[in-house]
DNA sequence: GACTGAACGTACCATTTCGTACATTGTTGA
DNA sequence: TCAACAATGTACGAAATGGTACGTTCAGTC
């Protein structure tokens, strides 16, 4: 309308179309994160996603089959992004008791910084966990997770600063409770209880005591 | 079809329609809470609804105005049955120890025997708890839930079992977050860690490490 | 028994929503 | 250069879905 017109115009903002299938998938996998972990499964709409991507309606179904294939996917990349993220955490040179303090708020942390993510693990929760079931990926991608406390915690019961007889398993399941209910759950808490969950200052507090619970869990005695 | 024809038989197996609406309203609720609680706000249908009661979807819309007014109602069905359940509890006449204990085991047990509820809160912290904040019901059922902690608190530093300096509302926090989570994160948890949670083994274990883990949280020391 | 408003059933409408048919353009290798 | 396939745009279809129009029956009142 405003500069070129029709289509003799070759180089300038023309905007021809450019072949460009990663970062087409990309951009969808991106915008249907977002759809998806904001409002569900069957509250995201697909055209919805198609209207905020660069990419057509027609896109989506070319690289994702349909609209279940495109959540698994969603969830997948969720998925793959945290242990990217967790895999930047090295414990190892630390005491036992450090490592676990700082393994603990780094949990903590990300999941506060990664509400997209918590949301997509209750939308999966909601859904029986079933499209995580079929993804061998995910299933694989876990495994390691339990292996790095399991190793901080039986140096530590070694060193006699961690008491014996505890399950890493379970240990890890209390760290992820206390860090995941901290997004989970921040809106009907805040409302009921009228306390600004989400605020800074709060939110060191409950670092600082979750933390602080986890390390009188595991100390001797 | 079978027995009797058109309309001349008074008494018998006519089926003759009766007005019942207390009756009529509890069923929707009641199949409203199911499906909302299995599939959220979006995911559930009222076509659906409706053919699970034995009303007619017309009597959804008489009663309810909208989807959305019916999903209201039913969070709140379910906050107040809950509350219910909760006031029965009876803790004054404990010891500190024994009290907290208590009721630690007792919310940890009842979340796990009330799946439906847990989910829709789940669902309602999708939505950002945007309709939990419409209903000044479930804000005033809430108040007093804290009290009872407060005081088995209080009662428990005075008798010096208890440290000093814990807020009862976060202590309500840690709470909620280790029964919450048990059963909002159970599908992803077994299926990622490849650990059967819900089996009653797990169960009793898990109980008993969020109440011990409590406890050693507020000991003095 | 007539009357009235509440309680209820049936059929239907308008829109949304997932998905696809079909045509078109870009890209790559022989 | 040109075939062949990958990548993309446009328009549309069929079913699902929230909600309503309209009529009928029940139950209490005069």
């Amino acid at each position: 309308m405003t500069a070129s017109s029709t289509k003799a115009s070759p180089p300038a903002a023309r905007r021809r179309r450019k072949n460009n299938p990663e970062s087409v998938r990309a951009d969808i996998l991106a915008v249907a994160t977002r759809e998806f972990s904001e409002k569900g499964l069957s509250g995201a709409r697909i055209d919805e996603i198609a209207e905020k991507t660069q990419a057509s309606k027609r896109m989506i179904y070319y690289y994702f089959n349909d609209k279940e294939t495109l959540y698994l996917h969603t969830l997948e990349a969720a998925y793959q992004k945290v242990r990217l993220q967790e895999a930047e955490l090295d414990l190892d040179h630390l005491a036992p008791l450090e490592a676990l303090s700082r393994l603990v708020r780094f949990t903590f942390c990300h999941h506060a910084k990664n509400p997209d993510f918590i949301r997509l693990v209750m939308i999966e929760n909601i859904h029986h966990g079933r499209f995580l079931a079929q993804s061998e990926l995910i299933q694989s991608l876990n495994a390691g997770v339990i292996d790095v406390l399991s190793n901080v915690y039986s140096r530590g019961v070694e060193e006699g600063c961690f008491r014996e007889g505890l399950d890493p398993r379970e240990l890890h399941w209390l760290i992820s409770a206390l860090s995941f209910f901290n997004v989970s759950n921040q809106h009907t808490f805040s409302r009921i209880f009228d306390w600004h969950q989400a605020a800074p200052e709060n939110q060191q507090k409950l670092e600082d005591h979750v933390t602080d619970m986890v390390l009188r869990y595991v100390r001797p005695d």
